[in-house]
DNA sequence: ACCCAGGGTCATA
DNA sequence: TATGACCATGGG
């Protein structure tokens, strides 16, 4: 936690704000669509999961009521697009049991948020980024996530050595930028938008690409 | 044809 | 605790 990771992700952050400008995260219109949202898109491209949501609302089906009342291979079919839908299926029953059970948003938002992530992560299927996706842009916490994206760009970038675990990375950015709920979307957000850009916008960013394998990345090792 | 995507769980050693 | 297999669709 040195005050040197502490500026250069501030330094991050501000570069890809002004790179990109602020995104008012997440896509969703309800809490409940982005926890829906937030189990689909694992691992998985999001135009998929907008594929996927789009089948729900347009079967009326976009409610925890619905899902835990349907057929599991029917609700299946309607997420078939997002991938793994027998697998997300179970999970999205699992998550919309758990959720109902606990009296619904209304209630759940009552918690404090360590107790609130310590139930999410209870649930089958939600794992540290799932749960702070849901923390952060359902339920408005200032909580950062974690995902593949952030560990590549901080790796790249000299921020972190790589064996650093889930809530060491969490906490680390949480505490370089402790001022608001907005931060955290804003950042999270910000390094997603940059992965889809880095390499075929700007491959010679000033951050580096973020992608698995960069052309960049490849192209110095290469010289070197 | 190959790579990859806004992960998580489970079985094995 | 640490690695590997598995889940599966769709765009580049």
């Amino acid at each position: 936690m040195s005050v040197r990771q502490h500026k250069a992700i501030q330094r991050t952050y501000q570069d890809l704000y002004h790179r990109y400008g602020p995104q008012h995260w997440w896509p969703g219109d309800t809490p409940f669509e982005i926890m829906v949202g937030a189990i689909l898109t694992q691992n998985t491209a999001w135009t998929n999961v907008e594929k996927a949501i789009h089948n729900l609302k347009q079967a009326g089906c976009l409610d925890p009521e619905s899902i835990v009342s349907m057929p599991i291979h029917r609700l299946a079919e309607l997420i078939r697009p997002s991938g793994y839908f027998n697998v997300k299926a179970g999970r999205l029953t699992h998550y919309c049991q758990w959720y109902l059970e606990n009296g619904g948003y209304e209630q759940l938002k009552a918690l404090k948020t360590q107790f609130l992530r310590q139930r999410l992560l209870s649930v089958h299927g939600v794992g540290p980024e799932t749960a702070d996706d849901i923390l952060l842009y359902g339920f408005r916490r200032r909580v950062f996530v974690v995902d593949a994206y952030t560990r590549r760009l901080f790796l790249r970038l000299g921020i972190i050595e790589g064996e650093e675990d889930y809530d060491g990375v969490r906490v680390l950015a949480e505490e370089a930028l402790k001022r608001s709920v907005k931060d955290m979307n804003e950042l999270h957000a910000l390094i997603v938008i940059h992965a889809k850009n880095s390499c075929r916008v700007r491959p010679l960013c000033e951050t580096c690409c973020i992608r698995r394998r960069c052309r960049f990345q490849a192209d110095q090792a290469a010289n070197s």
